[in-house]
This record gives structure tokens, C-alpha cells and sequence, in this order.
DNA sequence: CACGAGACCTGTTCGC
DNA sequence: TGCGAACAGGTCTCGT
């Protein structure tokens, strides 16, 4: 589910608590709880436990779509895969029946670990950049710039598609706002990234930036059951508005399959490559 | 290196 | 109404 904005919203969340929730921030842990063992990657199930308990939570960052708890002695990351969430509850409710990892806490509150696809995915170690080392750049850092992306499209020949969803690419984009920046950036999907010129690349580095900008303003999205809170999804250009009409020309708005994932894009406005012959 | 198919999972919506 | 197919925010691995 969660892409880039979604994440940072979470964490903002996480760190920051609210009237009703507290913050995670300096929470000493107290007991785990593992639902779904293959939730976890590393160590093993028994480790874990040994291990986080009685570490306090530092900080929480985030890099990509990994969520980065830093705590007394070792990092653990969260990757939330297709319908994964994270939420603070009272250690007295119930537990639904897709958390598949709970951490309780000093204070009688639980982190929970909610995945109903249970493709999410948790570390605990000492080197978080083990984990973490396939992942191109961050798209929101100064050090990213538009030079840095139109060399990165040069050096690969590839559809626009599939090479935006590569985090080892750019770390961060999802099946949603590839979509939406690349309707921005009024390219089509299946155009080949090292033909681009050098404004075309500005424009789409302005555009994922806008995109992921106004996606983490907006709290990400939320669809049907999955992640709550996001208002995005009623600024969506073109992700799952097949047959409406584009915000811009008025065009309908079509749905195609690249790489095995739904596309959706305006064949006014992104007009197909003159390489990719039907 | 690039690409497609299949796995891993559960739940909802679509189409006949 | 019922039931199987298609589809869903992700990523990994294997074969070509």
C-alpha cells in the first residue's frame, strides 16, 4: 500500500503523538508479541524477543518506504508492503485479526503491526544499512537534483514505468505516484528513459517531487479498507480514474498493464513514444 | 542488463 | 443470488 508520503506521514505521526495518542518517542519496550512469524526477517523469533526488550525507542525515520525505529542498541525497520500499517493502541483492546507483531510499552500503549496481505517485512539488527544498501536516492533531498536524474535515465535503457517503481532507481515511488508524476510531467509511461531530454528530466524530477510533496501535505492516500487519514486520493490525475476525463484536456483516461501493474495515463497528454510501436 | 511470469497473501469488486 | 475471475499501495526470484 504505502508509498513514500504515506510512510513519512506515519512516522511524522508516530513521532510527534496527538491529543488522544502518545508519542513513541523515549517509550521503553516491555513484552513482544509475533502473530505471523514470517512477518519477521531477521533474527530469529526467540532472538528478537530477547533482544528488543527493554530497548528504548530513540527516533524514527524514515528512508524509502522503510520505516526506521532507532533504538538504545539496535535499528529496526518496518517495510509495510502492500497493506501494511502501524498503529498506537491501549494494551487493554483487543487484538484484530491481522496484527502480526505487536510491541508493548512502558506506558499500558502497543505498537502494532496490522498487514493484512502479509507481505510487510520486519529487521531488527545492528546494520540497518545492510538492509537498506539496494535503495537509489532519496527524491526529496537537496543532494537530488534534476542533473542527477536526467544521468540516472541516461545510463539505463528501460520503460519509464517499471524504472520509477525500481527502488534501486529512486527510492520511494509507488504504483500511484509514478502514475500522477508522470501525467505531470506529460510523459508516457512507456517511453524509454534514456530518451529524454534534458528538460524533459527537469520536468519529471519537478514533477515526482511535486507529487510526493503534495502527497505528504495531504497525509498520503487512502483507498477502500487500507490506511487511514490521507486525503490525496481526491487529488489523484489519472491513478484509478480510468474512463473519466483528464483535469487537463479532457481526454479519457486509460488503464494499461506495464509490468504487471496497472497504468493509468492520458493519451492526449502523455502521447505514446514514437518507439513503441502497438 | 532488461523483461516477463510466478510467488507470496487476503479481501473486495466485477462480470456473467 | 452465486461463483469464479480480476484486481489491489510491493518486492523477490527465476528463466529467457
Amino acid at each position: 500500500m504505502p508509498e513514500l508520503p504515506e510512510i513519512e506521514t506515519i512516522v511524522a505521526a508516530l513521532r510527534r503523538g496527538s491529543e488522544e495518542v502518545p508519542s513513541l518517542i523515549d517509550l521503553n519496550i516491555v513484552g513482544t508479541q509475533l502473530l505471523w512469524e514470517r512477518s519477521l526477517k531477521t533474527p530469529t523469533p526467540a532472538e528478537f524477543q530477547r533482544r528488543i526488550i527493554g530497548q528504548t525507542i530513540r527516533d524514527i525515520h524514515r528512508r524509502g518506504k522503510y520505516l526506521l525505529f532507532y533504538l538504545s542498541l539496535d535499528t529496526l525497520l518496518i517495510h509495510l508492503g502492500m497493506s501494511g500499517d502501524l498503529l498506537m493502541e491501549p494494551d487493554s483492546t483487543s487484538l484484530a485479526v491481522h496484527h502480526r507483531l505487536i510491541l508493548n510499552l512502558q506506558n499500558g500503549w502497543r505498537l502494532a503491526f496490522n498487514d493484512t496481505r502479509k507481505f510487510g517485512r520486519v529487521w531488527l539488527t545492528t546494520e540497518p544499512k545492510t538492509v537498506l544498501s539496494h535503495l537509489g536516492p532519496e527524491p526529496l533531498e537537496v543532494s537530488f537534483t534534476s542533473q542527477d536524474l536526467y544521468q540516472r535515465l541516461q545510463t539505463r535503457h528501460r520503460k519509464l514505468k517499471p524504472l520509477l517503481l525500481d527502488q534501486s532507481f529512486l527510492a520511494g515511488l509507488g504504483n500511484i505516484y509514478t502514475d500522477e508524476a508522470l501525467h505531470m510531467a506529460h510523459l508516457h509511461p512507456l517511453t524509454t528513459s534514456n530518451t529524454l531530454t534534458l528538460s524533459q528530466a527537469e520536468c519529471l524530477w519537478q514533477s515526482i517531487r511535486g507529487v510526493l510533496q503534495e502527497g505528504i501535505r495531504r497525509n498520503g492516500a487512502s483507498i477502500d479498507w487500507v490506511y487511514k487519514g490521507g486525503e490525496y486520493q481526491h487529488y489523484f490525475r489519472v491513478y484509478g480514474r480510468t474512463g473519466q476525463p483528464c483535469s487537463e484536456c479532457g481526454s479519457l483516461i486509460q488503464r494499461i498493464v506495464v509490468g504487471q501493474r496497472g497504468t493509468h495515463y492520458c493519451p492526449v497528454c502523455q502521447p505514446p513514444p514514437v518507439d513503441s510501436m502497438e
